[in-house]
DNA sequence: AATGAATGAGTGTTCATTCAT
DNA sequence: GATGAATGAACACTCATTCAT
């Protein structure tokens, strides 16, 4: 989840992370060209030798991060075998997205929807990876048949990332990680029955 | 929670209705003025005889129906007076918000944070009307005394807005304000216990 | 052929008066629009009130020119009837068009090719309507019926485009209209016999 | 005329010869650097070896073969003795200089009087040699004492240099080497009289 | 209150040029 | 000599805002 900036002699690494915050901060469209090169303490014409403008800049840190979490996501989850645990799993993946890169995570869970319509529509996204943990759970018989899996995805997703920008607000204090149990537990409930 | 169009001479809520749809569409700070004009079918000139900038606009809007709403979610969940009967109402405040308008509803709850701090700090928003419940709840011993309200608060209100979201962008189907009761029994099984 | 400067309160006539001059000057590409504002005494945003881009605005001046050109080409020659009278009238168009409007008879006449291939390829041109007059010539019985008047048309335009770029570099002196006869004269022997 | 690709293992013939194509399609102000270094297949960085700046590039080629042109219209002319063998000579040479490097020979006729301004004044022209060989038919009593020899100069460079354009805007056809003589048939008759 | 042409500071982007390798 | 990533001034163009009507 960390944009690795130690790497070879590129300036990539430093725009990126310089424009992540900037984008968290201002979004997109406030965030000038300008601004950027500035954080990251290169030209602004450097930008341009590594996408071909600032949209694309964007879409990429979005996409890749984007795909870096939903695997995180996934694997955070199916460390444990059932239900509950998979949905603590779920909860500490966000817990420890934010706590690595609060920037990042805040980014890619809140881009706006003209961001997001921009991403190929094969990209498998966190809504995914909890709809198919889900789809699990009933197969799994964890979950009635019925379960409307669609309904309780939106309400997973919805809970996991507001907390955390409810932690980012400062309405939440401390690690999101030792919370992640408790909301785990939440979830569980939250998802059991009709 | 509708901006109502039929008062008088003036061409303000042709403005506004024109402005939340592109906000929505768009971000406020990629939605131009001549967008809004054109849309609204007036001259770019005549915003300003409305407001100062587009800025101002925005946050008109945001205020304004943030207000509106929380109240409405307030009086919705006051109907009833048991913890459950009251989360019920809160699930379908957002229901019937979206239903009724639903750029205006993305708007208020999805305006990036640049937008929601230039909100005066004493505005009465959502979250702490949801706050407000849990800590009646907490007195009626409806909820364990050490409860962690502002968490409780941030999943509810995560699971509402998100689920409203995700009704917009098709993943779940169905008029929101039938899913109500089910919504209502899951948060209360999420917030009860520890 | 003279851009009116009068007409109206717009500023269009002084925009396209300052960019016809400063192209000539140093090409449509060096022109910036910077360049063309100031000296049209416009604001550089005037600009795109009335065109979307300065290749547009070159080449509706490019367009609009070329054809008055050439319709006061074809005026001025068919006032005569024979083809030395014709050809007389050719060269006065030429040598009137630049009297008037040096800087625009330079414009239309030594476009660079990328400008010319942006006009639409039904435009007739200065060589349309000298070919349509050598045709008459040889249906008159006035040149060879095996005459090539591709080449003949070539030589015409050629000379008379020529002598104006030597007129504007000084190398010939005086009033070009006063040498429009002796033009005539020669071009007349120049086509006559193979 | 032609620019020696063979001589030593320096990029400089194949930089030029990519930059009098891109000059002649899109002129020099719109021809970039990197389009020059990619058509030449060497990096951007290299030109700089040769040439201080592009207008030096551009210069450079236009004055060495402009130089060269004279010479060899010169040359031309002079092989024969009489005025009407003399024409002939100088069609010859444009349409030699044509058909043997068909951009080179437009980039020398037709580059912009900004470019043309960039070189030394006492630079021999095209237009220089035609004026002598001119002048000298006058002292053989070819021309009348009266003559306008500059207007006669330009005449002639203006058919001559616009039938080459003729031939490769297709408006000609067939190899212009062989209307030479037609060509210079008709010029002696251009120049004969008043 | 409404208009829309005009404004000009500010934006994304380009590109000639430099320089460490 | 050759490279190509980096630079940053300059460019075309945008757009919030003004103001005469």
């Amino acid at each position: 989840m960390i944009i690795d900036e130690s790497k070879q002699d590129t300036k990539l690494p430093a725009i990126m992370n310089a424009a992540v915050r900037l984008f968290v901060e201002s979004g997109v469209a406030s965030t000038t060209i300008r601004d950027i090169a500035k954080a990251a303490k290169v030209a602004e014409g450097t930008l341009y030798r590594h996408y071909d403008s600032k949209e694309e800049l964007a879409r990429d840190i979005l996409q890749k991060n984007l795909a870096t979490f939903s695997e995180f996501m996934e694997r955070k989850a199916r460390e444990k075998s059932t239900l509950p645990g998979r949905l603590e799993g779920l909860a500490r993946a966000f817990a420890e997205a934010y706590e690595e890169n609060q920037d990042l995570a805040r980014f890619i869970l809140f881009s706006h929807a003209a961001e997001m319509e921009r991403l190929p529509k094969s990209m498998r996204l966190p809504r995914h990876v909890v709809h198919d943990i889900l789809k699990e759970a009933v197969a799994a018989r964890e979950l009635p048949a019925g379960a409307d899996l669609d309904l309780l995805q939106a309400l997973i997703i919805g809970s996991c990332s507001r907390l955390l920008l409810a932690k980012a607000y400062g309405e939440v204090k401390g690690d999101l990680r030792d919370k992640a149990p408790e909301v785990g537990r939440r979830l569980a409930r939250l998802v059991e029955g009709k």
